[in-house]
DNA sequence: TCGGGCTAGTAAACCAGTTTACTAATGTCG
DNA sequence: CGACATTAGTAAACTGGTTTACTAGCCCGA
């Protein structure tokens, strides 16, 4: 009884109540369903004229059709979902993060979607999307992080709901993907810095499992492999700072440590080049270095880190666009792949000529 | 015509049909009321037996109330929203984002509220606010990024939905806030400076106009008040890397460079640091360096940053369940301050007394 | 045995829109 | 000039829940 909510039950309040298209046809002195014909965009079988007042009456209520009602008719919830499974523990800065929602934003919003978003542990990861799913909270999810053996592809054809994935899980993929040219872009890093005159050109993974880690190595390897290069030297890390910086003093203690790595994301160069220089190692002289992401900071490191970047804010765009279609059932079944391309700054500087027998110490 | 939702008009339709209360009323044999007062926790006025028999036949068809139902007819949304104001090119990586959120979602998914998130640019943040309340979007909001003269306290006023700020917007703010004590980190901060040896204790500062720059502000003033000292030269910078590194270079410039910079966050503290190191200054030995938020990357950039560190995910889940209170008309209207802590690391350790004429070289 | 209070349930109203079925008015054509 | 479309509008149904008003049945005491 106490908890019951202010609004109800009440005809002629003074108080503020928000205009309904009750209101607004009472005033134009129309029928609720002309109204509601009047107002919307397609209105069909409805007099210029009529529309005209009802559209006047609805202007000068401040009348704004409310979407629970809306969404309950129209059997849609106007919004999408994205669930993001992060572990508590490594819950990184994410770079992909504010640009590709900011991107996402700017195409929902003028079809007046919003964007409902969780962050989830692993075992909440289902239930959320079920729940979200079968609430009716949402018309359609945005995949991030696409698994190599990806358990949601069936679980979304079972709750029935459109979606996309971000990323490019090739052609066995049972929903559209719009993504970045992860191998493309590990390429042109490692051409690269094999064009710079590296000779041990090292890797160090993101997290295995997911289709962005596993074609970052693919491109990788198929440079070294066009290169005619055997070295291959990998070390297998997370994304995060601290497994970057791991991986780079486990290869760098190896028998025959590398003169130039490519990690899978900046976070984890960062981290690389601080642990490589805190042994003394001199980049780009000694260790060449290049990232993925392009975040700001990479510009504002010691040194300068060279990057794949790629367009995130337009990239968030496409897909939301690509979803929106699919709620639409203007299905594009394709994958959108765009591209991406590399920065080059500092630490993958090629080391001048006369340069080589200068400083003459360390690992030469 | 053509573009029909295609769940409507179909009553007994092979195809699977979420179950409503309807069916699971049939199928217990009870009225459609009945059933619902069966299904809600606080059921009053109905037999024990019923309730049973009504549980198991939703149970038995996977019964999952419609939100946008209930939404419609409880006048509210159950979901909160999040308008983040972000300039587009300064789309910088947030620590606070992911792990905040993680905390959000933690409080509210257990009421089974959903997280409405916007990211927009300026001229579309008061839209955003008003579309969000007066569609019915969200029953209330979290209020970042809070200015020392904000506009949005009298906005929100406007709409009639509740908020809660994250921040400490000092005893005028209107509505209830929680947030970390900036103040208190950032002379936490500067003190540290101070017993470490250092005699001119910079600040880089966030973006003007925010209430939690100019609280760090007012820390880092007063510790060196408390001091006794009267150096105290600042830079006003904008919380991203670049504007860091520009501050800092201005500091170093100036004719009474300091010996110690407390930069507002981390990303700042780290360019700044990369900025100073390459003009040959050594880190900690002839510059000490703090930075604020402790981001995952801060114990891993060379030397590793020391830096006042929150919990955040604790900040978004008392944030958020201080605003599911305001939500249900319990409001708790003070203010709830969380402590931080600082991390010390290498960055802003004291120069050893013997060490002192050691080096003997640069600003001594 | 009758009226009063209590419990458990039903039918219907309600939330605020959209859509359908129907009707009145007008226009067109044979 | 009457049959028939077409158009513009109304009234009512519908979305799927919650809540209210009402009723039937039961126990109890007088």
């Amino acid at each position: 009884m106490e908890s019951m909510p202010r609004q109800r039950r009440q005809k002629e309040q003074t108080a503020t109540r928000r205009a309904t298209i009750n209101d607004v046809a009472q005033l134009a002195g129309v029928s609720k369903g002309a109204a509601s014909r009047a107002l919307s965009p397609d209105g069909g079988r409805i007099g210029r004229e009529t529309i005209a007042r009802v559209r006047a009456a609805a202007e000068e209520l401040g009348y704004v059709p409310n979407i629970r009602a809306r969404s309950l008719s129209a059997a849609r919830a106007y919004a999408i979902g994205w669930v993001m499974r992060r572990d508590p523990d490594v819950l990184t800065e994410d770079p992909f993060f504010p640009s590709f929602l900011a991107g996402v934003e700017a195409a929902i919003s003028v079809r007046n979607y919003t964007l409902v978003l969780s962050i989830v542990t692993d075992e909440l990861e289902e239930p959320t999307y079920r729940r979200l799913a079968s609430e009716g909270r949402v018309d359609g999810f945005l995949l991030s992080d696409v698994r190599t053996r990806e358990s949601r592809f069936a679980l979304l054809a079972d709750l029935q709901v459109p979606a996309v994935a971000l990323g490019a899980p090739g052609p066995s993929c049972p929903i559209p993907a719009v993504g970045i040219d992860d191998r493309k872009g590990a390429e042109l890093a490692t051409e690269h810095l094999l064009a710079s005159g590296r000779q041990r050109i090292a890797h160090v993974t993101g997290a295995p499992g997911y289709i962005h880690t596993h074609n970052r190595q693919l491109g990788w390897r198929a440079a070294l492999r066009k290169a005619g290069k055997s070295y291959c030297a990998e070390g297998i890390a997370d994304f995060t700072p601290e497994g970057g910086a791991k991986a780079t003093r486990a290869l760098l203690d190896s028998p025959e440590p590398p003169d130039a790595i490519f990690y899978d994301n900046d976070l984890m160069a960062i981290a690389g080049m601080a642990a490589a220089m805190s042994r003394g190692l001199r980049v780009p002289r000694d260790l060449a270095v290049v990232g993925f992401d392009n975040i700001p900071m990479a510009a504002h490191v010691a040194p300068p880190l060279s990057s794949v970047a790629t367009d995130t804010r337009d990239w968030g765009k496409l897909a939301a666009l690509t979803l929106l279609d699919a709620i639409d059932g203007r299905g594009t079944q394709g994958q959108v792949m765009l591209q991406s391309g590399l920065v080059v700054r500092r630490s993958s500087h090629a080391v001048p000529k006369h340069a080589n027998g200068q400083g003459g110490v360390s690992n030469q």
